[in-house]
Formats: C-alpha cells, structure tokens, sequence
DNA sequence: CAGTTATTTCAGAAATGTCTGAAATACAAG
DNA sequence: CTTGTATTTCAGACATTTCTGAAATAACTG
C-alpha cells in the first residue's frame, strides 16, 4: 500500500472497522481512500494503492454502489469509470441511516408483524407474543420517528440536534403556554404522561435551568 | 431444535439476523429465546431447546453479558446460573446504542482526532485533513446529541418521538414568540442559521401547518 | 471485424469466524 | 480430601466469508 501516512492511517482504520460495521476489510478501505481524496480515482488507481487485487476492487466498488455510497462519473476522453465518495457528512449519515435500516431493522419487523398475526397454541406462546407485540411497538415509534426526521432538511436536523435535551424545554414551555394563554386544549394525538401535565416541572428536566 | 412454532421461528430470524448485527446465530438465538421466555432458563435448557452444544452456549452468554443484554440470576435451592435477558424495550434500545456506540464510533473518533492533530506534509494530505474534519465534525455533534437524549427519562423519549418531526413547528413557534414578546435575546449557544430566523417561514418547515 | 482496453464473473485458495467435545477449573456438600 | 455438579477454556473440526487470478464479457477504435 503505497499511501501519505495521514491518509494511509485513515484507510487502515476503516479497513478494520469495516468488520463492525457489516461491511469487509476492502470496502471499508476503499470507501476511506475515495472519501479523502482530492479528486475521482478509477479502479485501477485503487488495486495500486491499496495493494489489492483488481477483481476485488470492482466487487468492492460495486458493494459501495448498492449502499449508494460512491458516485461513478466520467471523465472527457477516457472510458475509464471513475468514482468518488459521497462527500457531504450529513448524506452519509442519511444514506447510512436508511440502508442500515432497510438491511438490519425492516426484516425484523416483517417478521414480528407476521408472528403476532398468528393464533398462539399455548400459554407459551400468548406470552411470547406480548413480548413479541412490546418489541415491535418500539422498533415502529423508533422507525416512524426516523422517517420523519429523515424528511427534514439539514439546517433543521442540525439545528434539532445542536439543541440535544434542550427540546423537552420548549415542550414544557408549550404546555405552560397552552394554560396560561388559554389556548385550545391539546389534540391527544401524543398522549402525554400524567407526569408532563402543566405545572408538574420534573426535577430532570429543570436541573440546567 | 424443540420449540413452539411461534418461539422457534422468532428465535431462528433472530440468529439469521445476528451476522448482521454482529452478533453470530447461537448469540442471536439465545438472546430471541430469553427474551421470549416466560421464566428464567439456565444454560442446560438453553443447550436443549436450541439444539447447539453447551460450550457455545456458555460463549454466548459470556457475549451477551458484555453487551449487558442478559441478567444473571439464581434460583432458591439450585446452583446453577439462570439467565432473563433485558425485557423492557426502552432499557433494550438503551443498552444497545450504547453499547454499539462504543464498539462502532468511540474508536473511529478517537483515530480521527489523533489524525486531526498531525502536521500535513502535502496537498494532498491538507486536503485529507479538510475532509476528516467535515467527518469529525458532524459524529462529535450526532453522538453529543445522543449522548444528551440518552439521559432523558423514558417518558421524555417517547413523549419526543411521538412528536417526531412536529418539534419544528416549536422551534419556529418559540422564535417567533421571542420577538413578539420582546424576551430576552437569544443566547447564540446553538447558532442558528439564518433561515431560521423570526418570520422566515421556511416552505418545507410550515408545509404541514 | 480484429485489436485493444475496461470491467465483471467465478472457481478455488486463503483467511476468518463459529462450533464442538474433551479437558480443566470452580465450588459446594459430605 | 473426595465426590458430584456447573461452568469455562481451548484445540482443532467445520463453515462461511473474503480475496485472487484467470477467463469471460463488454465496449470502444480504427
């Protein structure tokens, strides 16, 4: 491998966490290569820099395309295939969340929605699928919830997460305003917790205040 | 395998499942069936309701206890090791972002700090530096986000997930309250970019309303 | 169409990961 | 200390995944 220290040190690393990450050794460094480079790089410039054979390049390529993380383009007057890395962090993030999803969440849930349309034959198995319904009915708050954030644009998702924790505050503002103000009453669309009502200010929730 | 129809086939997707979790298939399946059971199990009748032999068992257990997924427990009269995995979904989702978190991000954001802090010594490697600075950015202000919710009480989290993407509206709402009210300025602790602010009304943020 | 270059496919080699049975360890009870 | 039971360790068998080199395919060029 014949790389710049700095950049050398970056593939490397991806190169091992690839394992945890559910994708090999190759694709990780190709992925890390193609993201700090400095311009489009075809497979070839690959195999010669990571030291690894041609054949696995192009499998490695064609895994990071069905990630949609790699973008193929074209340069004038050379037939090669030239690829770069999806480069914006917020992108990838997105891309990541939404694959990931696809491959390790939406399964699980087909299969549970599946199982608790089922006619249980036992006390077993009616306990089984109350827990079964408990798991899947937090995997869906969680995926729905991820939908709808997907669906926001970046200055908003940052904007949400630069504000962490603090958004319960603006909750609880809503709810002292609602009373104070007089405003309509709440649609229970979000049925809130007997704990959250008006003036109940949790001691959690008030410590940075 | 001698199991209910229903268990075998949520304990059988778990394992399929777990090579994509990380995890192998008898960690997977033993997770599925503990979470499943109506009681405490010890390993013996792990070995034999998942047909796999009790030194797998026995691993698999030990990695479900660094993943902190499984509780240990005896039983009055009886000497052996009985196992309950984490019921309560919350805890689950908990444990599991934690837990990945550290095996999954921790150790890149620590390699790419360590990189941010080399001298370059071309071009090249500035530009690398550029990019790995994008990338550090964005983890530092997802798993700092992460980091602030993970310390909500469970009521909160499903209170803010229920809201999904509605906590735009309170953001705007709480803006433009400010001004109206004349309160007291903005502490520019979360800077907010400009198309945030007062009456800009975003196309995408008020789509709903 | 023949020649050239780029990419993909794929069988098997190499590497890695998982699982088992046997042996070692641990520990309570007599 | 010995016996009996529970659990862990670990070397090697087995299984899966990754990687390679050679061959096939594709696509352009004259």
């Amino acid at each position: 491998m014949e790389l710049p220290p700095l950049i050398q040190a970056f593939v490397l690393h991806f190169g091992e966490m690839g394992s945890r990450w559910g994708i090999n050794r190759t694709v990780g460094q190709i992925y890390a290569l193609l993201y700090a480079a400095d311009r489009p790089l075809n497979a070839e410039e690959i195999t010669q820099r990571l030291g690894v054979s041609r054949s696995n390049v192009s499998m490695g390529l064609r895994e990071l395309d069905t990630w949609r993380l790699v973008k193929l383009r074209h340069l004038p007057d050379d037939r090669r295939d030239y690829f770069t890395a999806l480069e914006d962090p917020w992108a990838i993030v997105r891309t990541l969340a939404e694959e990931r999803r696809k491959r390790e969440v939406d399964p699980t849930l087909s299969v549970l929605r599946d199982l608790l349309m089922q006619q249980p034959a036992s006390e077993e198995e009616i306990h089984a699928q109350e827990r079964l319904r408990a798991l899947t009915n937090t995997i869906e708050l969680l995926t729905t919830w991820a939908d709808e954030v997907q669906r926001l644009p970046d200055e908003r998702l940052i904007q949400l997460l630069k504000l962490g924790s603090g958004v319960v505050k603006l909750l609880d503002a809503k709810d002292r305003l609602t009373v104070v103000l007089g405003g309509k009453p709440r649609q229970p669309r979000t049925a809130l917790p007997r704990t959250a009502l008006p003036r109940a200010s949790l001691p959690h929730a008030t410590s940075k205040e």
